[in-house]
DNA sequence: CGTTACCTAACTTGCGCTAGGTAAGTAATG
DNA sequence: CATTACTTACCTAGCGCAAGTTAGGTAACG
């Protein structure tokens, strides 16, 4: 009955606690989203009751907030990276991008986390609904003024890179979704390296 | 407080009230998802109580199976006038999709219905999860073998049609998904163009 | 006169969250 | 070095609400 008396406790330090949680909540909004997810269905995944996990995150939403500034960072490195690579020409720029979805392939969780929030999060009342409206703002942005501007020159002077950066992040969802879906039936990368070549044939013309 | 004493009672129809029904639940899900809408909110727009509603539906489940076969209807009559139309070269091809997306714009409800049931049913346990796969098999087939397969021959060999299906989908998926979160950012018209350009140019040589 | 279109009432379950504790760890003090 | 005092990491109990659904009626209609 009583945790206290039927076994050793262990307490555990703040940080470590935060971060196993975070790692738990992830995985459950990604399988159930968010309005899916619940405090008894994660209290259960860590071990700890409900207000045990509140004495963390006080609310569902502050929960929320947790789990996306986490995989802020871990994203924000993983974009870094993209951009310090060396990009001379067209085709390294859309190779780097056919990385950036096979590396996408290899952690559906990560992926399935942010397509389930992103379509959950269209509703104007969604607790995340200002958050990812900024984010993809912010997103095109660096595309279009990192990512394609070190060889602007080099592209068609008649492409419009925001409407081509839409595009190309278009294609990555779409290819989620379906992928997530069927991942038997939809070889994500196979068909993102058909659309780079396309768009890099087309672009260098 | 009884509404049968309070004012004249007007019965109607089941075929009128069901199509009622699914034209609400059709909002109210595009609105709040399936786990968001609740029959609450659903009776009181059609002006029923909760158990007036469950007499059509009896149960949320029948309720979203019966609002994803409404609109099947729908959708296979737009779909069957895409295919009955003329296509002698590609241009008509993909003129026919942009013109299939302008006419989405207009209908911003259904496509964040199905925006939103599609990302929800990802979760293996949604109700919808299994007629979500089947119907993206069942759309891709249909443009590979009929879209596509009347002027198949015209088409760059090297090219693989049911690859360049799940692109042509992917794009429109996450058009929908970027317009629908910030329509004021998202041209998905022009974007959708600008891609219908760049493949009928690929697709020619 | 039977069927159908609803109603009222209520039950059950599960949700997010609060109140108020208890014991383990940490720091301050004698 | 031991005691005390404080802080932190949890716990138990339970509240209030809303969800989907059921039972059993009543009155309008064909």
């Amino acid at each position: 009955m009583n945790k206290y008396n039927s076994t050793t406790k262990k307490k555990r330090v703040r940080r470590d606690r935060t971060e196993e949680i975070l790692e738990t909540a992830t995985r459950l909004f990604s399988e159930h989203g968010y309005q899916g997810t619940t405090f008894s269905l994660l209290a259960e995944a860590v071990q700890l009751t409900e207000p045990g996990v509140l004495h963390y995150f006080p609310s569902k939403i502050h929960l929320l907030q947790g789990v996306l500034e986490y995989h802020e960072q871990k994203n924000a490195e993983r974009y870094l990276s993209m951009l310090q690579a060396e990009k001379k020409n067209i085709p390294d720029l859309f190779s780097l991008l056919e990385d950036l979805v096979a590396e996408n392939e290899k952690i559906p969780g990560l992926i399935q986390l942010f397509t389930v929030l992103v379509s959950e999060s269209i509703r104007s009342d969604h607790p995340a609904h200002d958050y990812f409206i900024e984010r993809y703002r912010r997103v095109r942005e660096g595309y279009v003024n990192q990512f394609f501007g070190e060889i602007k020159d080099k592209i068609r002077p008649d492409v419009d890179l925001n409407e081509l950066t839409i595009l190309i992040l278009a294609v990555m969802d779409g290819l989620q979704i379906q992928w997530l879906l069927d991942p038997k039936k939809v070889d994500m990368v196979a068909v993102y390296r058909l659309f780079s070549k396309i768009i890099v044939e087309y672009l260098e013309n």
